[in-house]
RNA sequence: UCCUCGGUAGCUCAAUUGGCAGAGCAUGCGGCUGUUAACCGCAGGGUUGUAGGUUCAAGUCCUACCCGGGGAGCCA
């Protein structure tokens, strides 16, 4: 291994250095050719002049296939037609690995050849882009959480039963009994919030939904805090606080990659910051109704009312208390109108909707076994979670941020498919 | 599960009223010393998703099925 990457080239401008990676394209004529080298930190262009290498090294540059591993050595000279501003002038060429009739050319593809090839795609500089800003917000939120405080707690991926007891779960086999992949890992950070105070679990999360959109995967990450003695009102202001810094990280990092290979206009985003707009559920529904949506009171949004929403801001919007019958068994009761629940969903703008749901939690005994029973739960897979109410229950909140629909958000993208390494689709579990 | 759109060369697509199945890219060969999804010339490449039907003639019309996209419901 080099110690060298394209990323740091700059470094060694006027030295001979040996870079590793792929042939990424290559174009030229009989006596030059361009080379475009990826090395997974970026991309620079290898110029190989005929009259500076010789027929024999010549005449391998020119015939090296798309994606061939190579070995490449030159002179690293500034140059101000290149995009980073660098370009290698070739005098050493070693053919690592070739590459025959690589199947994803530089012109336009299908979405399902795409993902067919989706472990090949993901050299593709758009793919390559997506996955390193992936990578920052994920470390950005875990960064924002470490420094406020939370203590990390992984929850288990195997669940006896469901968490919201409405959407469908992936069923497997377990030692002759049957469990269930997680589809939230909330219930166990209520507990762990009880031992730490402030917690938060990232993982995956398994939704069997017959979902065929650009808002859906069957497999997908999530983040999710839980913050003792917080009411609804707090983690507003943490949600808030919390895209206010990853936008801002994710921004600093990947300004270029997001407006030069995603295309993306960053302007937007430059509006994330705190206070996003509150709405109230019922204003919600007043404002769908004045432009015109066919909706009534209790109801949850669709795709397009949340669309409508959104764009009537510029910055992303809040709307809490839903009708409590519309949401989930575990969600607190509005103490100054029952029929609401203490709940928020987190809309980004752009038209891209919700990318967080979550709200204060039901901290009474019996009012929670009266909504487990209402919602035809079993009682026996809830009775650790009521532990929690009989031995000091205490307020708490928190709430789950999707990360790929807010990947999808931030870069941009028009499905959240491509905002995960490998997406699990309905109709999709290959690569 | 429902609604809707689609399936033609390795890939992306075209094919008029039912009348010889075509182009670009990719591949191979040739040309070009500054290309930016390079360009120019030539060549090879097809069981039109499957099965049946109508017709002198079906990529095109009809029936059934298979596969996929987008959306609804559900949610992050």
């Amino acid at each position: 291994m080099k110690d060298t990457s394209i990323a740091g080239i700059g470094e060694f401008s006027g030295k001979t250095v040996t870079l590793e990676g792929w042939l990424y394209n290559r174009r030229g004529s009989k006596k030059l050719q361009f080379l475009q080298i990826r090395d997974g930190s970026g991309t620079i262009q290898a110029v190989v002049a005929l009259a500076d290498v010789g027929e024999e090294l010549f005449e391998l540059a020119s015939g090296l296939n798309q994606e061939a591993s190579l070995r490449v050595t030159g002179e690293v000279k500034p140059d101000d037609r290149a995009p980073s501003g660098f370009e290698m002038l070739v005098s050493g060429i070693e053919l690592v690995a070739d590459s025959v009739d690589y199947p994803i050319s530089p012109k336009d593809h299908g979405v399902d050849f795409l993902l067919e090839n989706r472990h090949l795609w993901l050299r593709s500089s758009k793919q390559h882009a997506l996955m390193r800003i992936r990578g920052t917000l994920i470390s950005a939120l875990r960064e924002f959480f470490d420094k406020e405080g939370y203590l990390l707690v992984d929850a288990p991926i195997f669940t006896p039963s469901s968490v919201e007891g409405t959407t469908t779960l992936f069923e497997v086999e377990y030692f002759g009994d049957k469990a269930y992949l997680t589809q939230s890992g909330q219930l166990y950070m209520e507990a762990a919030a009880a031992a730490h105070g402030k917690v938060y679990c990232f993982g995956p999360t398994f939704r069997a939904e017959k979902s065929k959109t650009r808002r859906h995967l069957t497999e997908f990450w999530m983040l999710e805090p839980e913050i003792a003695f917080a009411n609804l009102d707090d983690v507003m202001e943490i949600q808030e606080q919390m895209l206010e810094f990853v936008t801002a990280k994710v921004l600093a990092k990947h300004r270029d990659e997001l407006e030069r290979v995603l295309e993306r206009d960053c302007t937007p985003l430059e509006k994330v910051k705190a206070p996003f707009p509150r709405v109230h559920y019922d204003e919600a529904i007043a404002m769908l109704k004045e432009k015109g949506q066919d909706l009534e009171w209790g109801g949850d949004f669709g795709g397009e009312d949340e669309t409508i929403l959104t764009k009537a801001f510029d910055r992303p919007i809040f709307v809490h208390r839903f009708p409590a019958a519309i949401k989930a068994f575990y969600m607190a009761p509005d103490p100054e109108d029952l029929k609401y629940s203490l709940s928020v969903d987190c809309l980004a703008p752009e038209g891209y909707g919700e990318i967080i749901g979550g709200g204060q939690r039901a901290d009474n005994l019996e009012y929670l076994q009266e909504r487990i029973a209402e919602h035809n739960l079993p009682s026996g897979p809830y009775e650790w979670y009521l532990d929690l109410r009989r031995y000091g229950s205490f307020p708490h909140a928190g709430f789950g941020i999707g990360i790929e629909r807010t990947l999808a958000w931030l870069t941009g993208r028009q499905h959240i498919r491509e905002c995960i390494p490998f997406p699990r689709l309905m109709h999709r579990i290959q690569p």
